[in-house]
RNA sequence: GCGCCCAUGGCUCAGCUGGAUAGAGCGUUUGGCUACGGACCAGAAGGUCGGGGGUUCGAAUCCCUCUGGGCGCGCCA
């Protein structure tokens, strides 16, 4: 399709005498599938060329020739839409995604780069509630998508395993807390302790001065105290490790905040040895005034580091042990300002890298009873969201399948996949109030539709038993009509969507191609009986387009980090 | 107060560097299983693209302004 439109502004270029970079901008796709596969609009052209633009329009597709007529030029008003061959352009990309099979889609052009990913980033001794799904699952798509593209990836966790928070919870712990409770409940116990720690600290003062106390004896690596945050991290780790499983994501480093707290100084040093560290209020900050931002806090008065410092130290160590070419943090909005000026920081420390690091922002999630907060118990705990979709695919299966074979793997796969499209099918700015029925919705624009279609896809191949050697010589010519072109065309599309998304950074770009794909395919299946002994020709090509179907959804949803079930 | 972001049918959202009648899904409504999976498909109703200016042959898209909402702005992360 690109290599189409290329050729395509090659040729008028030609005959016009202009650049071809100036006219392949200007095409464009059409609107409807009557206009062709690309369109000309030659109003601008007619400004240079002192004609008016329906003369231009048709001088261009008077003039137009392309070898074998493979490509036809027809003027409409000031347009010249191009109409490509249909036999031909379906036979090459559905050959090609057969060929390609797994593959398909993929490319090797960021062959040796690498990108390193910071999301989910769960934070110890706290749930792992909804308001944590879309870092987790956007930045294991973006982690895809980038590796499909040659990308080495490597995902870290950043923990949230350092601050006073923890002393808080120490404290609730050895006041109200047991070691039994602890064990069996795990992080909501922890959770309830530190709610309670909140609520009690209100009208007692002195259970913070306790709680600094507590990590103090953290950092100084006082026994009691570390043991007990130990115990906390691998309770929490086992949790989320849950979750992970569920989901099907792994991670390459586990290297949290206080991993980066014995570099801090060497961070401080190196900013004073700059000239970047100014004394301000008792704090150590580095002045971005110039830049139009607040400064940023390097040391608190007291001497303490912030979180600042942690991510600059994180980001240097991150360049040095990885040397990558990209460094995403994909991290709510409300962060924006804190990435802009470390990102200015690392700038003025000299790092030409810093201009790798992008801050892969999403919107805030919120539940109709307000924002989310650990702290005042409103939470939607993101491992019931997944059970309450599962138990809900179950009950279909039971229902729709009931001799599925694997019935509890397939529940599995359906309800995590409807749970976690929500966040991959918009745009990532959006803010989201999370409704348990939009999560649990598996008709329309949702993973189950196109898990469906893929079963749907397999079904029929599975069907007609046919095997590779089968879809050799096939005639495409009797897939002209505008419902299996359009298929080809959504296929064709999907390609140039995996790119886009590497841009923008955007997996809801898959995502929207997918749905494109399952809506012309669902569209060509009731139009179109595609198993019939009776018509061989119709068949073969009919089949090899459900196999390029089936291809394409597979490896598209495989890049979202969804499963992709032969049944269901 | 300053800065950033958002605003498209009842709801949730697409709309590529400005281009041809603004598209989906949900919901409402009318139909369609004696072909290969109805978790599906076809049709209908429903929009002054928040308001107002401007640039342009052409604006949902770019600029200005107003309104409404979200987020951030020094010792939390």
């Amino acid at each position: 399709m690109v290599e189409y439109k290329k050729r395509i502004a090659i040729h008028i270029a030609c005959g016009l005498k202009l650049e071809v970079s100036l006219i392949e901008g200007l095409l464009e796709m059409p609107p409807t599938m009557d206009k062709g596969d690309f369109s000309l609009p030659c109003f601008k052209l007619a400004k240079n060329m002192g004609m008016s633009p329906i003369e231009v329009a048709s001088t261009i597709a008077g003039n137009f020739l392309y070898p074998d007529d493979e490509v036809k030029a027809v003027a409409l008003n000031a347009y010249v839409n191009f109409f490509i061959d249909r036999t031909v352009l379906t036979a090459s990309i559905v050959s090609s995604t057969i060929e390609n099979g797994d593959a398909f889609g993929s490319s090797n052009i960021h062959l040796g780069d690498c990108m390193c990913i910071d999301f989910s980033s769960v934070n110890i001794a706290k749930p792992f509630h909804i308001g944590h799904l879309s870092t987790t699952v956007i930045g294991n798509a973006l982690s895809r998508i980038y590796a499909f593209l040659g990308y080495k990836v490597v995902k870290i966790n950043h923990l949230g395993d350092y601050g006073t928070q923890f002393g808080k919870l120490i404290v609730a712990y050895k006041k109200w807390g047991d070691e039994e409770s602890v064990k069996s409940a795990g992080i909501r116990e922890l959770t309830r302790l530190y709610v309670r720690y909140h609520d009690e600290a209100e009208n007692d003062t002195s259970l913070d001065d306790e709680a600094r106390t507590w990590f103090k004896r953290i950092e100084d690596g006082d026994d009691e105290a570390v043991s007990l945050f130990d115990w906390f991290k691998e309770l929490t780790l086992i949790e989320v490790g849950k979750v992970y499983e569920l989901l099907g994501i792994t991670f390459d480093s586990y290297a949290g905040e206080s991993f980066y707290s014995d570099m801090m100084p060497g961070i401080v040093d190196e900013l004073r040895e700059k000239g970047l560290l100014k004394l301000d209020q008792g704090a150590s900050i580095v002045d971005l005034s110039e830049y139009n931002m607040p400064p940023c806090l390097i040391l608190k008065s007291d001497g303490a580091s912030l979180y600042a410092t942690r991510d600059l130290a994180a980001a240097v160590y991150r360049k040095r042990t990885y040397d990558f070419n990209k460094l995403l943090y994909v991290v709510a909005y409300q962060q924006e300002l804190h990435f802009k000026q470390c990102f200015k920081v690392l700038e003025l420390m000299g790092y030409d890298w810093a201009k790798d690091c992008c801050h892969v922002s999403y919107g805030m999630v919120s539940l109709t009873e307000g924002t989310l907060s650990t702290r005042k118990g409103n939470v939607a705990y993101l491992m019931d969201v997944l059970n309450a979709s599962i138990n809900k695919a179950r009950d279909i299966i039971e229902e729709k399948s009931p001799g599925l074979e694997n019935k509890e793997d397939v529940a599995k796969q359906i309800g995590v996949g409807a749970v976690v499209w929500g966040p991959l099918y918009n745009n990532r700015i959006k803010d989201i109030v999370f409704s348990l029925d939009k999560a649990l919705n598996f008709e329309g624009e949702t993973a189950p539709y196109v898990q469906y279609t893929h079963a749907r896809c397999c079904s029929v191949l599975r069907k007609t038993g046919v095997s590779k050697e089968y879809f050799k010589d096939i005639d495409f010519s009797v897939c002209e009509d505008d419902c299996s072109y359009g298929l080809v065309h959504a296929i064709s599309a999907f390609k140039g969507e995996i790119f886009e998304a590497m841009k923008r950074n955007e997996p809801y770009l898959v995502a929207r191609a997918l749905i494109g794909i399952c809506q012309s395919f669902n569209r060509f299946y009731t139009e179109h009986k595609i198993v019939d002994d009776s018509r061989p020709i119709e068949q073969k090509a009919r089949l090899a387009l459900v196999l390029a179907t089936k291809t394409a959804i597979k490896n598209g949803l495989y890049l979202l980090g969804i499963s992709a079930p032969e049944k269901m």
